[in-house]
DNA sequence: CAGTGTGAATATCTTCACAGCA
DNA sequence: TGCTGTGAAGATATTCACACTG
């Protein structure tokens, strides 16, 4: 196993390292096998310098005059983040979104497996989706414990957000992945993530409009 | 209508600024009527100077010695944004995940309307979902020139988001958020976000096994 | 000699600290 | 007095430029 250097690796390089697996992937898929650095760059819309410093943080996986092997490069990245194995995912909240990932082939095939889901609605309990069978959520703290989950999914409405993450912290959960629009508090040993694609249209709301602007001066 | 400052704004302040739309509208909710920089930063989980900095942008907002009016700061910050209007946006891919944001009610709050659906696969053209009818994506860009619409969302599988992308700008389209996990490629005149909460898995992923290594030193 | 790995230079973002105003 | 608005300081992140190597 690669030696991470002790250092404290950037947020956005963890992000891009993502992309970049994603990336790499594909070519994968195109039978291409290696890559320099400017090609994937390009690919991932990043400088080729950037792709370089985000992989010397974990080792040194190129070949100098040649470039990168995609398929070692690809290993040794998900090694890096933690993603050569399969983590045990449980799901507060079965909506339209909770189902929607239920359903979701990506995430098991990331390694994330969905091995319950929960809600505190009479009429879901009992439902099954995509082979789960919707729980209540009062037996939650209990289930991970056996289970022994390390991750929770919060997919409810934002005012249940924080009861739904409680649940998950009293069940020893490691990190939540909040997907309602609402900030949650967890204790400092809890890893917390929030996804909110509303952020994104505001943001190309907001560029539209920015390029507008800038075309009227 | 404030100035904005001719400076460029960064990315990270127009991610923040959503979050902080949202503080305020649930504090508005429970009555808070002003709010001070330390209190809304505790909430939105930021330092304080960062709001003052991020606001600063914009405008002056704020009184000295009292705080921010939350209805008003809500108010410029959504017209700082260009959300004060609504947003036409058809979407491309009508598979889980886009069904479950074509349900979604959130969207429509926050002025995004999903005014078409378009899929390439003859068994779901015709079906309607949440009041609207799934059409032929040959039939996209003219559609888009027809309707107006700005904003573009693509749900399909990575392999045809480029494709997807394609009819979007060939329909005119200044903005697109990507929901496929792959990058797409688009003139310079149109904005790209990408949204792909695999990432923040990973991001969980890692960050729990960090603390892992962290806690053997 | 093409392309990595990396220190040094630059650019960007965040936080501090305090002047200035209600 | 209390809290904003902001220049200056500090911390991070990105890009450059080139020594080095397969």
């Amino acid at each position: 196993m690669h030696l991470q250097k002790y250092e404290k690796i950037p947020r956005a390089t963890i992000a891009r390292l993502a992309v970049y697996v994603q990336e790499l992937e594909v070519m994968e898929q195109q039978g291409i096998k290696v890559i320099s650095s400017e090609k994937l760059a390009w690919s991932c819309g990043v400088n080729p310098s950037q792709i370089r410093k985000d992989l010397a943080y974990f080792g040194e996986f190129g070949v100098r005059g040649v470039g990168y092997y995609v398929y070692e490069l690809r290993e040794a990245i998900k090694q890096s983040l933690g993603l050569d194995r399969t983590w045990n995912v449980v799901m507060v909240g079965v909506g339209n979104l909770g189902r929607a990932l239920l359903r979701h082939q990506l995430l098991r095939k990331r390694g994330f497996v969905i091995v319950a889901a929960f809600d505190c609605d009479p009429f879901k309990i009992g439902e099954e989706i995509a082979g789960i069978e919707v729980q209540c959520s009062s037996k939650l703290p209990q289930s991970t414990i056996d289970m022994g989950v390390e991750i929770g999914i919060i997919t409810t409405p934002p005012e249940r957000a924080q009861r739904a993450a409680n649940y998950l912290i009293e069940g020893g959960i490691k990190g939540i992945v909040n997907f309602a629009p609402s900030r949650i508090t967890a204790p400092e040993n809890v890893v917390v993530e929030y996804v909110d694609f509303i952020h994104n249209l505001f943001s190309v709301a907001f560029n539209i409009t920015q390029h507008q602007i800038k075309g009227l001066l």
